[in-house]
RNA sequence: GCUCCGGUAGUUCAAUGGCCAGAACGCCGGGCUUUCAACUCGGAAAACCGGGUUCGAUUCCCGGUCGGAGCACCA
């Protein structure tokens, strides 16, 4: 039998690292064994998939080059392969209604408001958080009727009560071994008619014929489920292999706020697509003979599933640059140029408006723009001085602003534009222009520091190096909070 | 809390029931360069702990510990 296998990313959001790196596992075991390589989209969450995410999926992996040799926008004859589309065509209801036929499901009418009352108490009494199968022994034909009445229901799994399950995944040392008691009653079919996660991916991965499902460890869990599903429901099990979670630096899973995460940045950013593949590549599987730089094709000739290994790999930026360095230094000056025009094109775009009304000529920009891409600035010690200032006043001053925006880039969902840039200083400097009663001369004087017209020159000459430059917030906010701090503290080093 | 998974330098990955546990990134130092980068040479740096099996355990087994994941009408 040949070789099938998916990624099934659901389209919430910016297309993930997570689904690049499955799907390079995926993509070179499909390649290796001469098999196919599927994309399915599941977007059963009505409320939280987007068209507009399931393109930008479809966009990286043909950036990436992890060609599909079926999916939603190639065809494939088991299409089609949106779930939502299969959902049109009524093809997860009828298994979920065989279920119950069989008695392996049952129609549950429990609200959410009931549910959530249930998880409170068992939380408090520090019990199993899981169903308490309340509507498990309910006869079949009294709930149709209620459910033809109009009352809104799921249906749930009927899973064992006892006994043990074992399943073996070839990339763990001992068997997956798990208790039925410990398993929920698991919602199938969900109260808007909509299948969950769980019934979907068992019947399309049976539909589509799919042999290996190469998935995340966070699937672990609900193996049992899946594997139950399939047996009930009379199809043959894919082999389930699950290979471990990237990481942040702390080990924990990854995330947005401490790692790109999404696929669009490493594009915008100049990342080459067999960089960025190379070093997934890296995480989690070693070639052969050892070598650390190869292409995709290198890689599915010698691909072998056998040596992922499991724990879950930190995922190291500095790494991928340096993997990034050497491809790209190999690009040939045709591409290489193709690569720098792509990347000042981008950063045009976003400049232009404000540098445009100091230049009179295209190659003003270069001029213009230096401070926004340099690495670092030189400002002049005597211009870091605004007048009526001293060389303390003002290293105070920057320490302090540093201080404040390094505090709210650290911060939750931390916002870097003009606006928000202006917020945050404007309210630091009401604040602190404040005069409180019976003050000394020295909280005088220091207060009067907080005044627009010596502060924001102080500001600009820090951050660009320069006297003159387009508006403070929108320069600030060009050259990015991170950068600006670097900034800060290299102005605070100058007036030394 | 319950269940599951994992543990070799800071990070990613090797090899190995027995010789000095090997590489890459990062770090430190040297060379090249006006400088930086690239390149190059060198250096520091690792088997979670305890028990068992064995002549011998980093490797196999058990327990603990630490880390992670899952416990939704999300996927």
């Amino acid at each position: 039998m040949s070789v099938r296998v998916r990624i099934a990313p659901s389209p919430t959001g910016d297309p993930h690292v997570g689904t690049a790196y499955i799907g390079l596992i995926n993509y070179c075991f499909a390649k290796r064994h001469g098999g196919k390589f599927i994309l399915r989209v599941e977007d059963t969450d009505q409320t939280r998939c987007t068209p507009e995410s399931a393109q930008a999926i479809y966009a990286s992996l043909r950036w990436l080059g992890l060609n599909y040799d079926e999916g939603p926008d190639v065809g494939g004859d088991r299409g089609p392969y949106v779930q939502s589309e299969r959902v049109k065509l009524d093809l997860y209801r009828k298994f979920a209604e065989q279920l119950v036929d069989q008695g392996d499901a049952y129609y549950c009418f429990c609200s959410a408001r009931e549910l959530d009352v249930m998880r409170k108490r068992q939380q408090a009494n520090g019990e199993p958080i899981m169903y308490d199968r309340r509507h498990r022994g309910i006869d079949r034909n009294e709930a149709r009727e209620r459910a033809a009445k109009g009352e809104p229901y799921v249906v749930r799994m009927k899973a064992p009560l006892n006994g043990e399950f074992v399943y073996r995944d070839r990339l763990r040392k001992q068997p997956v071994v798990k208790g039925w008691k410990e398993i929920d009653d698991q919602v199938l079919l969900k109260s808007d008619g909509w299948p969950t996660y769980h019934l979907a991916a068992v019947v399309d991965d049976h539909l589509m014929g799919i042999t290996h499902v190469i998935r995340a460890e966070e699937w672990l869990n609900s193996l049992p489920k899946h594997i139950w599903l399939n047996e009930r429901l009379g199809f043959t099990a894919p082999e389930y292999v699950h290979v471990g979670l990237l990481r942040n630096a702390d080990k924990s899973k990854i995330s947005k706020r401490k790692n790109p995460t999404s696929l669009l940045w490493y594009r915008r950013q100049g990342f080459l697509p067999e960089a960025l593949l190379n070093f997934l590549a890296l995480l989690g599987h070693s070639h052969p003979e050892g070598k650390e730089k190869f292409s995709v094709e290198e890689l599915a000739a010698v691909f072998d599933l056998d040596r992922i290994n499991v724990a879950g790999p930190v995922f190291d930026l500095a790494k991928l640059r340096h993997l990034q360095g050497q491809w790209f230094r190999e690009l040939s000056a045709e591409r290489m140029k193709e690569e720098i025009h792509r990347a000042v094109d981008a950063r045009i775009d976003q400049l232009l408006p404000m540098l445009k009304e100091r230049m009179a000529c295209g190659g003003d920009y270069l001029t213009q723009v230096e401070p926004f891409y340099a690495d670092q600035v030189q400002p002049h010690a005597d211009d870091l001085i605004p007048k009526g200032w001293d060389k303390a006043d003002a290293t105070a001053v920057l320490a302090e602003v540093q201080k404040l925006v390094k505090s709210y880039l650290a911060g939750d969902n931390p916002v870097w534009d003009a606006p928000s840039v202006e917020t945050l200083l404007r309210e630091a400097m009401t604040e602190r222009s404040l005069v409180p009663e019976g003050a000394t001369d020295a909280q005088r004087k220091g207060a009067a520091l907080w005044q627009p017209k010596g502060l924001f020159m102080l500001l600009r000459v820090a951050a660009t190096g320069r006297k003159e430059s387009p508006p403070l917030f929108d320069t600030l906010a060009a050259i990015g909070g991170l950068k600006l701090v670097e900034r800060l503290g290299h102005a605070q080093l100058k007036l030394r």
